[in-house]
DNA sequence: TCTCAATATGCAACTATATGCATACTAGGC
DNA sequence: GCCTAGTATGCATATAGTTGCATATTGAGA
């Protein structure tokens, strides 16, 4: 249950609506923590519970109104105490590799539409991040502990995405090798 | 829900009881699909109510009964179904890397410690994986598909795991390079 | 004017997964 | 003779996450 640890992150970094909230998670922070908006709201409201953060109304022109939420001390506390608490890591579950143990029954066809499709979203989001450190982590070199923390957390996403996609070229060889001589 | 299809791939292959499944998933596909045996056997229990798997009860000598469980030609059906079918990539969830967007309030110490729990993960799934590989794919040209795709998997998971390795050694470095001048 | 997309919020029901507990048998070490 | 580890099975409860639905406002475009 880190995604309250997620939400408090981002709202030590700066107060945030639960839209803005999400959309982090999916965005710069994709290949680190993800939920949908109605997991992002019920967690703030148990949050708000717990007094770990405080909201305002805020009123604004041409868009509804908005609760902008802000971490407390006490939510600063579990946050503290939360990320010098060592976490077990998540399992590996992966239905790309299950159907490669279930091979024999995957069509090379589907196989290669299927991945086209995993494969443009690698190359997207490796994109996305490879812009995100053109423009923020150019000269990594100065950079105090906390950003270069954070460069780390990218990095990782760039090689993921990298290494997913040369891995993927491998199975287009395999997949398309059996197809080919006809 | 892809667990009944982890069962039905392993049952594929060859027939087993519900440990046998949970040790697989464990090991072999430790980096495919991960499953505790509670929710192996209830799983099983689903697919035995839709007739997906049979079951024998074996007596053994120096050990309880066990249910050897095979899969069924309809077992087989939806198996080929689903893998024809294209599954969204799954979504990233890891504490390791969120701990880096809270950074601020991890201390070195506690960091280097865990990290070192989870390289020395790391190193033992590595030298299991390839142990694998060297046993059973030292000489990968000659295989049929269906070891090539299995083979890729096992790749993959060495792959994931040496970058690991890789990656949280600029991690300790930018962990030690704030004690170190101490 | 009507519809669509984006912003902004949230409930309810369902599915999946994790955790804690429970049982039973055997081999081997102390 | 007792304890532990390994094999083998399973239920009950709790937590986490997904999916479907619902609402409201505004600006832009057809």
């Amino acid at each position: 249950m880190s995604l309250r640890y997620a939400l408090l992150s981002c709202l030590n970094e700066s107060p945030a609506t639960g839209y803005d909230l999400t959309q982090t998670l999916k965005e710069r922070m994709g290949n680190v923590w993800n939920s949908s908006h109605q997991q992002t709201y019920r967690e703030l409201s148990k949050l708000l519970g717990e007094a770990c953060v405080t909201f305002e109304d805020v009123h604004q022109s041409g868009k509804p109104d908005a609760k902008v939420y802000s971490i407390t001390a006490q939510g600063k506390e579990i946050l503290k105490e939360w990320v010098n608490t060592p976490s077990p890591r998540p399992k590996t579950r992966d239905p790309l590799l299950l159907k490669l143990f279930a091979g024999e029954f995957w069509e090379d066809d589907n196989a290669l539409e299927e991945l086209s499709v995993h494969r443009n979203h690698w190359r997207a989001t490796l994109e996305k991040y490879l812009a995100i450190e053109a423009r923020y982590f150019s000269e990594p070199d100065g950079l105090p502990r906390h950003y270069r923390l954070q460069y780390l957390a990218l990095k990782r996403g760039i090689q993921v995405n990298r290494s997913w996609l040369s891995w993927s070229e491998e199975l287009m060889d395999v997949l398309g090798s059996s197809t080919k001589p006809l």
